[in-house]
DNA sequence: GTCTATAAGCTGATAGAC
DNA sequence: GTCTATCAGCTTATAGAC
């Protein structure tokens, strides 16, 4: 079994993807991670210090996916557009908790999401060569992922349209084919 | 002068964009609008009575948005990516703050996102007759309105890379010249 | 390291005067 | 339509026992 105090962030991040930053009261994160609030308190002195914790998590599961990015077979920038769908992952899990808590007021968890984001940027400009290419494949990533947090809190809508991943990924190709000699 | 009700809506719209959906109390929305909580609970019967006097804004601002996006010179797609930049718009802030009280939890707020969303995406289907390139072209725009409700709501971060919007449609243009044949 | 008990402050909402 | 006064509930955080 895990430590306590990595059952306690493992919760704290599950509340706020599953329900919401408020619903995630010390009280509730204690409980969901078999702890009294006390001895959540003697891990993490506030509800700030957990924040700061997902920062770390986050900031540490990016950069291992930076490192993943750069040796994938199918070229960086196919690996980072299909990597954007939600699946749930625990990166998934950081960056959705991190940028609940930024839209919470946490600014910590801005700039963490600030570095996170320039870092993969820097990626697809250095693999692709070309800057608004790379910027354009970026958003892409940046709008499913948008689709991603606005699914992740409620229930799923049947009625959402959901995005064809093969047919998007062959609009990637299209951009790649269609860029600007350097 | 706006009648109280709409200053009261404008003043919770602010707050929850400026600084989030926590801050956004009764109290604090009273007293920018000038009344008193109880001034303000005779309009809105309760906190989630002004989210849904939102969702009646946003719905009023997005069918006008669609109709200008029908009749755009440069085409519907140029149109929309452009106008996915943030401006401070009545539209943008009421996009901003559905955004994020759908993530704290009011599932109106939701529904009401995603009315939206998927009015826009039909929009761009029937301009441009490719659904990958439609959706491409509205992920795009997702991924700029994700930046911006990064941005909207701390401090302005002086390295966070901004997009070059005349590079980024030109992208579009190439997106919209390869597209197959119907 | 973990618990219980408690303090202190804030928040949404009600009641009733004007 | 708008105000003041007030309450009940929840939340963060502290203190101190084990």
């Amino acid at each position: 079994m895990a430590s306590a105090r990595d059952r306690v962030l493992d919760s704290f991040v599950a509340i706020v993807c599953e329900e919401g930053e408020r619903p995630a009261t010390l009280d509730a994160v204690a409980a969901r991670a078999g702890v009294s609030k006390g001895g959540l308190l003697y891990h993490f002195g506030s509800k700030a210090a957990l924040v700061e914790g997902l920062c770390e998590r986050l900031t540490d599961l990016s950069a291992l996916d930076i490192e993943r990015m750069r040796a994938a077979e199918d070229g960086p920038a196919r690996y980072f557009v299909e990597n954007c769908q939600f699946v749930g992952s625990e990166l998934d899990l950081a960056l959705l908790a991190a940028s609940r808590l930024q839209q919470a007021g946490y600014e910590e968890a801005g700039r963490t999401l600030d570095d996170t984001e320039n870092a993969w940027l820097a990626t697809l400009v250095e693999a692709l060569g070309d800057v608004p290419t790379a910027q354009a494949v970026k958003l892409l990533g940046d709008g499913l992922y948008h689709a991603a947090s606005l699914g992740a809190a409620s229930d799923v809508r049947p009625d959402r349209a959901s995005v064809d991943m093969a047919a998007l990924l062959q609009v990637v190709d299209r951009l790649i084919a269609t860029k600007p000699a350097p």
